[in-house]
This record gives C-alpha cells, sequence and structure tokens, in this order.
DNA sequence: TTAATTTACTTAACACTGTTAAGTGAAACA
DNA sequence: TGTTTCACTTAACAGTGTTAAGTAAATTAA
C-alpha cells in the first residue's frame, strides 16, 4: 500500500511549495508586502488551500525565520578554520554584517520584526534557532579572552557587546537611521567602529 | 471679523485632538493596532473626518515621530549640567536605556520601525528630527577625547560606535531577541556591556 | 464493477484595514 | 432672504487574514 506514503510525499512537496514561493515573494517584496493571496496566486491554487497545509501566515514566517537561522549559522562557520580568534572575531563581524546586507529581508525577520509565533508554541527558549549562533559567538570570545581581549569581563557580556555594536550598526543602517552622514562616508565610518570593537 | 481666525483656532484644535487620541492609542495599543476607525470612535467622528485634517495615516505618525524626538531631547539634556564629559555621557547611554524601556512604543517609532513618511516629502536630511539628539552625543564625545577616551578615533566613529551599541542593546531587548540569557540575569549582563562601552 | 466514503480543493463570505466619491445640513456671506 | 461655502457623514472600493460550506475526484469497501 505505497498510496498512504505517496500522499505523504505530496503533502511534504505541496508545504515545500507554499515555502518556496512564501520565500521568493518575502525576498524580493519584504515582509508587509507578502499576502496569502498572492502566495496562492503564484503557485496557481486558491488562497485556502494554504490554510490546508498552514494554521495561519505566522506558521508560515515562522518557518522561514528558522530557515534564515540556519542559512546564517552555515555562512557563520566559513570563519571556522580561522585559527586566530581575534581575526575570527573580527572576519564574523565582517560577515555578520555582510549577510544583513545582502539579505535584508532576512535579517529584518531574524533580528528586528516581531518574532512571527502564536503564543501558544512559546517557551522554546531551550531549542531557539539562534541559539547555536550566540554560542559561536561565545566561543570565539572566550578564545579571545585567553589572548587578552575582552580579559576583564564576563564571556556573556562581553559577546552580548560585540553582538549590540554589530546589531546596532547593521540595524541603524537597514533602517535608515544614518542619514546623519554622508552616503559616502556612511561605510567608512562604519567599518571604523568594527574596528573599535576589537580594540576594547 | 474675527470668524477666519476662529476656524483657524478650531481647525488646530481639531489636528491636536486627532493627535492627541493617536498618542494615547499608539502608546497603549502599539503602532500597529491603531487604525484611522479607532482614533475616530475615540475622538466621537467619523473615519473620513481625519482625512479632512491629514493627508494619511504617515502624516499622524510622522508627527508623533517628531514629537518624540523633542520628548528624548528634553530628556537628553538632563544631563547637560554634568561638569564631567565621561560620566556625562555614561549617564546620556543610562537615560537612553531608560527611555527606550518607558516608552518602548515611541523607541521602535524614533529608531526601528519604517520611517512614517511619503517619498514625496522626503529630502529632510538636514533638519532631521534626530540630527540634534546625534550632535549633543557628538559634542560628548569629542569632550571625552580631550580626556582620553576614544582619542584614537574619530569623533563621528566613536559617537557611532556608542549609539550603535546602546541602540542594538535596547533593540534587542525591545524584539525579544535575548532570550538566550536567563530572564534574570539579562538586566545584569547589559549593564555590564554598558560598562564595557566606556572602559578603555 | 459499483456504491460509499474520504480527501483535496474551491467558492463565498466575514470582519477587518486605508482611503475616496458623493451627499447633507448648517453656518457664513451676499 | 437667497446663495454659497464648509464641516462632516454615509456608502463604497479594493485590499487583508481567515473560516464555513460545498464540490468533484480519488480511494476504499461491497
Amino acid at each position: 500500500m505505497g498510496i498512504a506514503e505517496r500522499k505523504e510525499r505530496e503533502k511534504k512537496e505541496m508545504k515545500e511549495k507554499i515555502l518556496l514561493s512564501a520565500r521568493r515573494l518575502f525576498i524580493r517584496d519584504g515582509f508587509e508586502n507578502v499576502t496569502i493571496r498572492k502566495i496562492a496566486d503564484d503557485i496557481e491554487y486558491s488562497p485556502t488551500t494554504i490554510y490546508l497545509y498552514f494554521r495561519d501566515k505566522d506558521e508560515i514566517f515562522f518557518q522561514l525565520y528558522k530557515d534564515a537561522f540556519d542559512e546564517f549559522y552555515r555562512y557563520q562557520l566559513k570563519t571556522a578554520n580561522i585559527a586566530d580568534p581575534v581575526t575570527r572575531l573580527r572576519t564574523l563581524g565582517e560577515y555578520y554584517f555582510s549577510f544583513a546586507i545582502e539579505n535584508p529581508e532576512y535579517y529584518d525577520l531574524m533580528f528586528i520584526s516581531v518574532i512571527p509565533m502564536k503564543p501558544l508554541e512559546c517557551g522554546f527558549e531551550t531549542e531557539h534557532p539562534g541559539k547555536k549562533t550566540f554560542e559561536y559567538l561565545l566561543n570565539t570570545v572566550k578564545e579571545c579572552q585567553k589572548s587578552g581581549l575582552f580579559k576583564e569581563y564576563s564571556p556573556e557580556a562581553a559577546a552580548l557587546f560585540v553582538w549590540s555594536t554589530v546589531h546596532g550598526l547593521v540595524s541603524l543602517n537597514l533602517k535608515k537611521r544614518m542619514m546623519q552622514f554622508p552616503p559616502e562616508k556612511t561605510e567608512s565610518v562604519m567599518r571604523e567602529v568594527l574596528e573599535i570593537i576589537i580594540h576594547r
């Protein structure tokens, strides 16, 4: 009886079809311009069909939210072969920076907009998709402390310091809050800030 | 002929009435839960009346956006009498922090959400409502540099560094991105980060 | 092979949203 | 007193997320 298996496979494929479309539209048009009806149009099904595969719009975007962290983590791991922890930390910062600029909608979803998650499924603090990411940073910071950098602070505070500064920089830029600086100077000022972080 | 004057006064009062209601609802329910119809209900007029006083919803919130900066600037100026620039900078950071926590919706509007502004009226880079605020920080940083802190960096980068870190801290917290930390530790870790900024 | 049932999907609708066109009745002016 | 202006409202449009009810085909049971 391969019918049950086939049906399950088809269900999975349909879910993937919806997610793929949602992701494509999301990256192209941004979070708030993706509607259920547009996804439905895109995959050539009626809007209500989507509700047979996802509880609500949030469930779709929560999946994209989690996927974004996986992608970001893979991107981040490219620094794993850098021996010197301080160089690794600097590169990590640059990667974070690049990821945000190259994937602004993903960055928004991951770190800025309200997490698309209904109160029901809360309490995922332990398996938070961003946990791996932060722990990788934390470990790098701990290694940096062995070679002197940040040695007077707790690893948690030092890691949060680095993250906050880079996130602050990136999100202010993304949300057009850095208009005080002339456009041609913005990037160089931001790069200088990245330097300040590791000179602490 | 006091009629024209009276009418103008009444027009102004009505605008203020709308803004007051919008502000109240906004602070109580948050940005995306304020609708034209709710404001209309609140002031006991029909929804369309609001469009006789404001071009669109954005124009209402752009006014609140500007007002928020004025309020924030006044709040900030309380540090003006602190002689030592480094102490002033530290206090400024604490004030920024408190303002964000006490006025989360305002903070969101000022520094996180898309600026409620139609492309038409763009090009206000010169008279940006947040300019005064940043310049106050910039001046404080410049004074700090005279006493050694940040002396190896450009004032702009040093000021942006401070702003980015505090904004990063505040916005990650506001947007519930600090769940890695146990709730009871969060505040102390954040305070430690504030220290890292001004420690040399 | 045929009848009953399950399943995948659609159509229609509800309650919202921002916004506009058209209409109304009172105030201001001639 | 008749005309015009003006503040405001009602009705409507096009969009949103989401649900209830209906349909036709695939699957199962006889």
